[in-house]
DNA sequence: ATGTCGTTTCTAAAACGA
């Protein structure tokens, strides 16, 4: 079983190479971050897609976020956002960073992770919130059925993720609250599957400015976190880095996991 | 060189987000 997630930065502008990515990968599952497209013209989308035998959800207010899960087998017990009604702090309201479906039996979410700007902002709390608010939704789902959570975390776990830590200082992704957060996450029962590398160079973004991903300088922000049942079953894990090159690629690569 | 993309909007250049 193969699950992958990938930051696209616009299905729109990257069908194409979603498409590239499904006919040579074939992955059962492949969770999607920044989809950028609404849910009145999903269908379109849903068409293009199932002509290589996949089904989709998709979760978006067609500007900005959205996120979605593209699948071979079924799909059932689809929730879009948080479940219940949060007090939100009152940044992006109506953004959609979160969708989970039940495949195979297992508890799968797509989940795109406020960037949070500068670590004084409203975005940085909000991003904080967001993280918590995550945990509260996947303590909640814990027991009936194995979770694997995937998406763009905008974290860099730990120092080695990022290519000059240096550079990264006080800025948000390396910050220690925003990582205490995602340590709360894992404390709940869940594994970091990329951790398993353990030096530079597995990065999953890479800025489009300045030859960044030339020189390799980029940071491991695409997670995915898994409970320990799942983890222990785990093979393969790869960035396909081949996605990151080529013709208008997205600046993140998609992330396989095999299983 | 905030040097690239992708989105949107007063459909051409700019604002905004990442």
């Amino acid at each position: 079983m193969k699950i992958a997630t990938w930051n696209v930065n616009s299905l729109r502008a990257r069908i194409e190479r979603v498409q590239e990515f499904l006919e040579i990968k074939e992955p059962d599952i492949l969770c999607l971050q920044e989809t950028k497209i609404s849910s009145d013209i999903d269908q379109d989308f849903i068409d293009i897609i199932q002509t290589y035998g996949y089904k989709a959800n998709f979760h978006g207010n067609g500007q900005w976020n959205g996120v979605a899960i593209i699948s071979k087998n079924e799909q059932t017990n689809v929730i879009k956002g948080f479940s219940g009604d949060p007090k939100n702090p009152g940044v992006d309201r109506n953004d959609c960073r979160l969708i989970r479906a039940t495949i195979d039996n297992f508890r799968i979410y797509s989940v795109y992770v406020p960037n949070g700007r500068e670590v004084d902002s409203d975005h940085y709390v909000f991003k904080l919130y967001w993280l918590d608010r995550l945990k509260a939704d996947l303590e909640s789902e814990a027991g009936a059925q194995q979770q694997i959570v995937l998406g763009d975390f905008n974290i860099a776990p730990r120092d080695s993720d990022v290519f000059d830590i240096s550079a990264f200082r006080g800025m948000t992704h390396v910050s220690q609250k925003e990582r205490d957060a995602l340590a709360a996450i894992e404390a709940c029962g869940f594994v970091d599957l990329g951790g398993i590398w353990e030096s530079n160079g597995s990065f999953t973004w890479w800025d489009y400015r300045q030859g960044a991903f030339h020189k390799n300088h980029g940071m491991r922000i695409d997670l995915c976190l898994s409970t320990s049942v799942v983890a222990k079953l785990m093979g393969a894990v790869s960035v396909e880095r081949d996605f990151r090159k080529g013709s208008k690629p997205s600046d993140h690569a998609p992330v396989m996991i095999e299983f």
